[in-house]
DNA sequence: TAGATTGTTAATCGATTAACAATC
DNA sequence: TAGATTGTTAATCGATTAACAATC
């Protein structure tokens, strides 16, 4: 009774984002042939530590086998699975802007189970237009194409001053997940997933550490003492 | 004597994610002609905790007026320069398919610190043409260029089975940051920071989320027993 | 068998959250 | 002053890393 099952706990963010790591290496691997791999091997490759590979892939429920390791294409499938790259889920795109027109056009989302059925905007000039043989229709369609059609990802990429007046719209045709391109914090009942790639974070970061290794390169001399 | 400098240790990259966050709620207020801002109100508004809040604003060094709260020009002006926002980087853009070329559009990245000055691509015939007002230069001039500009940060956004070459050739050429959107994992010297912008990353949490939550509204009977 | 690799249990580490004194 | 808010120190929580028995 004091155990509680794993998967009723959700697999921790940490594991989520490494598995597309995992997934995209062992496809490579896949086309030279080979039918085992250690964790030791994916951990060396993707600069990991072994035993967390092995407690991310045990989440699976994959079994390896001593000394061999894990049978590849099982693996491979379990952690496809996990992220649900199996199936298909439908998508509509709102903002077709340039980066919304990049996601539009991107082939490899069909793999990572995403799929872009339509798109929208709020521009007359861009209604009725085809992006990627996509045509994009008029935004006041959206409400009532999301019920008809029963679609559970609405992709934002419009900007931030439209954002949360959109996402607020999905919610109440009665999407499910948002994936977040527009830099804003979208303010969303609790129950609604919201999955945030907002560039400017990821940005942030790089911009931050590349400020300090510059420094720390231009004045190198440890010009304080403890003690 | 025994305390050592925060900033030895670095800033907690959890903290990093957020300053975004902080400093678009704070532009946004800015306009609205508050002066102060209390930990509780940017909590509220961006779903976190107030004690966060305040240790990540701690770490910019701005000290708060209890009762008051925030100077808010004081402390925004302290998060971008965290960021080292309040500087210009220059960067090169590697691939300009579809991605790159709606990131070389961008106007927003002026604000965060980026600037893209010149973008790079394999293929002849998109060499010479325009995007954005930024021509594309053929990727065989890449490294000289690099070394007589001194460019600190590459932007990678070719397909996967050239992204490691291109990086191998940023790193020959001195570059210091890779901001990578190609779905590869890059295995690089230890000294180059590398920033992964890589959409299925997010996509993965997006997608196994949602399979997580229409599972449990179809099947909500708990119908397993522990002993 | 010996050695490599797995899977699990325990220890460590770091971030979040709680408690609370200081201060305007 | 009383009350709100800060900043710091301590407790909690969860992820990573270490240790090690099991197994092929």
């Amino acid at each position: 009774m004091e155990k509680i099952d794993k998967n009723l706990l959700g697999i921790p963010e940490p594991t989520l984002r490494r598995i597309p790591k995992y997934i995209d290496l062992l496809k490579r691997l896949k086309s030279s042939k080979i039918k085992y791999i250690s964790s030791k091997i994916i951990a060396d490759k993707l600069n990991l530590d072994s035993i967390q590979v092995r407690k991310d892939l045990a989440i699976t429920g994959t079994i390896g086998k001593p000394k061999m390791g894990f049978e590849l294409d099982e693996l491979l499938t379990a952690l496809i699975h996990t992220l649900n790259w199996d199936n298909l889920n439908d998508a509509f795109l709102v903002g077709a802007g340039s980066l919304g027109s990049a996601l539009i056009g991107y082939k490899g989302f069909a793999s990572c189970g995403l799929n872009i059925v339509a798109a929208f905007d709020s521009d007359v000039k861009k209604v009725g237009t085809l992006v990627n043989e996509i045509e994009i229709l008029p935004v006041d369609k959206l409400t009532d194409m999301i019920k008809r059609m029963h679609i559970n990802i609405g992709i934002l990429t419009v900007p931030e001053d439209e954002a949360q007046a959109t996402a607020d719209e999905m919610v109440e045709a009665g999407i499910s997940a948002i994936w977040n391109f527009a830099p804003a914090h979208l303010k969303l009942p609790k129950e609604i997933i919201v999955e945030n790639a907002q560039l400017t974070q990821s940005l942030g970061v790089l911009t931050h550490k590349l400020a300090k290794k510059l420094n720390s390169e231009i004045a190198p001399i440890n010009n304080f003492k403890k003690f």
